[in-house]
DNA sequence: CGACCGATGGGGGATATCCCCCACGGTGAA
DNA sequence: TTCACCGTGGGGGATATCCCCCATCGGTCG
């Protein structure tokens, strides 16, 4: 009988080894190679030619995604399969859109990595429920927008980037209004709407995707005092 | 004969299966419980009196340093070991202040995991090559500096840090007083006390302050969706 | 040219923050 | 034992956030 050969990339030895004896346990998987960084994953996608790459995103050398780019173009029926601990809707994007057949979160049970990686080894495609939520709701959005999101994750207006900084800062509506030298509401508007474009509806959040994304960094200490 | 009993905590179940499946093989290793946050895995210490906790540092709700402390407090022969994709020398630091007993890297492998576990049960320390490297330089440094490097960020109570870490994850104040287990006001208390302290007066700052300090993470996307 | 979007500005309201005031019980140190 | 601090809880109030509603103006693109 056939297995399904699996290549695993993943810059973690523990977790290289957990996902080894998790699939070891499965009759119809078998775990060809480790990569410990992107660039050897897409040299052992190679020589191995495994069926499916299970593929950390943050890798060294190379990341996942950019290595899921080369090993579809050197070996095109390659089924890579992302697993990331992070559900961002740009890196979920990105995968997509780098020939990823799914979308796997480090919080899913082994059950599921094991279907995952059979669902996608039939030319399926995969991808965690908090994920796919994500999706849907964005799919959406890009009807009614008409595809407008061509670029990554800034679909959010220079103005709106401004004032996410500032907010990040830790400004007030009404001291942003006077650095811009607009009105409060005016301000309160872009909070409003860059709000809704990101999905994020607290300050917490904001100053995290703000940090995130290198907009500010986590040690400025502004205004305040 | 008797087997050494492990708590694991770590937020990403993949990562808890695969420990589960490495220390199983393990004749003289149990893994008796799993937590997928901190407040879990201290109030899972209390119940199931583990010998030895692994221990995620980056966990949502109460992050490992802080759960370590509470662990200890609540049951001080606990020994735990500390698992981490960053070897960052504030994180080893304030793991050996909070009174971990070792520091592994995930970079490790899965033999070094169990040896740890087995090294830190009978009272010893352990930590990854990488890390004991850089302790070793930090020693000297502050034998030059002559210990001037003891109070740090510390002048807040354990509590306001876990306040702190509920509110830099975006909770409301009633959010979290429904966490903890404590009044609206209470929160309200705590979070005019550390802000007071820190001179902080924002929510922005907060969680820049939070990051900084290693409290949480920018990337974290907790609750919120 | 009409449709759409970004930037601008306003009204209003429910809720949350932020900061005072106050109190009591426990713990640990002086 | 007194004293300080921590955690707990409450009243109240000024201000800000967050989210609706509404509108005008200018540019861009099919």
């Amino acid at each position: 009988m056939k297995r399904i050969t699996v290549l695993l990339a993943d810059d973690h030895m523990l977790v290289r080894e957990g996902l080894r004896k998790i699939l070891e346990l499965e009759r119809d998987l078998e775990v060809v190679g480790e990569a410990e960084d992107g660039r050897q994953a897409v040299a052992m996608v190679k020589k191995l030619r495994p069926e499916v790459v299970l593929m950390d995103i943050a890798m060294p050398m190379l990341n996942g995604l950019e290595a899921t780019r080369q090993v579809l173009k050197a070996v095109p029926s390659t089924r890579v399969l992302i697993l990331s601990a992070y559900s961002d809707e740009a890196y979920v994007k990105d995968a997509i859109e780098s020939g990823a057949r799914g979308y796997l979160l480090k919080q899913t049970s082994s059950r599921d990595v094991c279907q995952a990686i059979r669902i996608v080894q039939q030319g399926n495609t995969f991808f965690s429920p908090s994920v796919a939520k994500g999706l849907a709701a964005r799919d959406q959005s890009s009807m009614e927008r008409g595809e407008a999101c061509k670029q990554r994750s800034n679909h959010l207006s220079s103005r709106e980037r401004e004032v996410l900084q500032l907010i990040a800062e830790g400004q007030l509506n009404k001291q942003v209004a006077a650095e811009l030298g607009v009105s409060f509401k005016t301000v309160d508007k872009h909070r409003q709407n860059l709000m809704a474009k990101l999905n994020i509806h607290d300050v917490a959040g904001l100053t995290r995707y703000a940090i995130a994304e290198g907009i500010i960094k986590s040690s400025v200490r502004v205004t305040t005092a």
